[in-house]
DNA sequence: TCTTGGTTTGACCAAACGGTCAAAAGAACG
DNA sequence: CGTTCTTTTGACCGTTTGGTCAAACCAAGA
């Protein structure tokens, strides 16, 4: 059984996952080192493996943080609401998850980039499997003329890009548009693509 | 003044920046080793110094050659052709560019995750000039009722982020949707989604 | 054939890497 | 206060890393 963790436990463990996530997200895994991630957290190295037993054990632990969210805005989508409103929904939570969790898009981002050794299974079960059953609501909808004849499955990659662009690419977007907020332009952009794609 | 390369020299020196792009495109500047590009190319380490004098010196390469034609595509987007047309094709054009080249998408997508340390002056001239000068163009379009009155910018961050999405999620796209070349559907939907986009 | 210039490599180096460990320092609590 | 448990660290280890170098090798023309 395991203990409750103290207050500073709780609080080296949080700087950790923080430090790490900054890091990893910029560099990934290879790219990264204990001591950027030691520095960033403000502890020495041998500290930090006192937190946690590998720097592998870092990555996976932010790892499994982020696929607990991941996915659940596709989740959300409800084969019973309005099709193009439950579509456009989807896309702004998505948009706000880049918004909001921009180190985690990157992350992700980065470990599909190299090959996504660590979360490939995921993608093949969890993944699929979501969207499979998702694309077969949507396929629903547009045989029953309530959306476009659009494919289901590039509608959602579609979604998936426009939205995470934005946190991804965030450094272009920013040399690009200096100064401003990418997030509430792009939001009523959005808007107004998905539902132009949609419209029957 | 410099001599002309060798056959040998030719032929060394592409199958290391083959290699180097292969490695550079999945594990970024500092997840990549010499020894991963030296056994990649099929040549030793102090070989591969005597063709390039540094690691970062095969990475300035690999970034310079992907330049020189990275930015072709937008460039060629001419303001007196027909506003939707040039614009379908200018998205055709850079999805071709994904597909033909994805390492090199890749590699660029690894160097935007990192912060563009090399590449950052580039984004903040050429890149925005060019921008600048094809958002005016293409707000002319829309002010002209041409094309719908999208904000431009936005329109060609949706742009770039649904074409390149099929090279840098690469693995993503093939675990969902396996066996199949997804570029075919790509080209037909993207063609969907922007007339729709555009339509006045 | 010999010579010249381009090519390849084994051995090596200093720095950086992920990780270990014993000992010191600090918190918590009776 | 003293004791116990948690936390922190300096010193260290073996390996990997980017890079060097002299020596060996090889292609090609005279």
């Amino acid at each position: 059984m395991t203990k409750a963790p103290t207050r500073i436990q709780k609080r080296n463990r949080a700087a950790i996952l923080s430090a790490g996530l900054d890091v990893f997200s910029q560099y990934g895994f290879r790219g990264t080192t204990l001591d950027q991630i030691a520095e960033a957290a403000g502890l020495s190295k041998p500290n930090l493996l006192y937190y946690f037993s590998s720097k592998e054990a870092i990555h996976t632990a932010l790892l499994e943080r982020l696929l607990e969210n991941w996915l659940d805005p596709l989740k959300a989508l409800d084969a019973a609401g309005d099709p193009v409103q439950e579509i456009v929904a989807y896309a702004q939570r998505k948009l706000a998850l880049s918004k909001d969790f921009p180190r985690e898009s990157r992350l992700f981002a980065n470990e599909i980039l190299q090959g996504a050794p660590r979360i490939e299974y995921i993608l093949h079960t969890d993944l699929k499997q979501l969207v499979d059953e998702k694309t077969t609501v949507i396929k629903g909808w547009a045989d029953k003329g309530k959306i476009a004849p659009v494919d289901p499955y590039h509608l959602i990659f579609s979604i998936w890009a426009l939205t995470q662009h934005y946190a991804d690419f965030d450094v272009q977007v920013q040399a690009v548009m200096p100064g401003s907020d990418p997030y509430a332009g792009a939001a009523t952009y959005l808007d107004h693509v998905i539902s132009r794609i949609l419209q029957p």
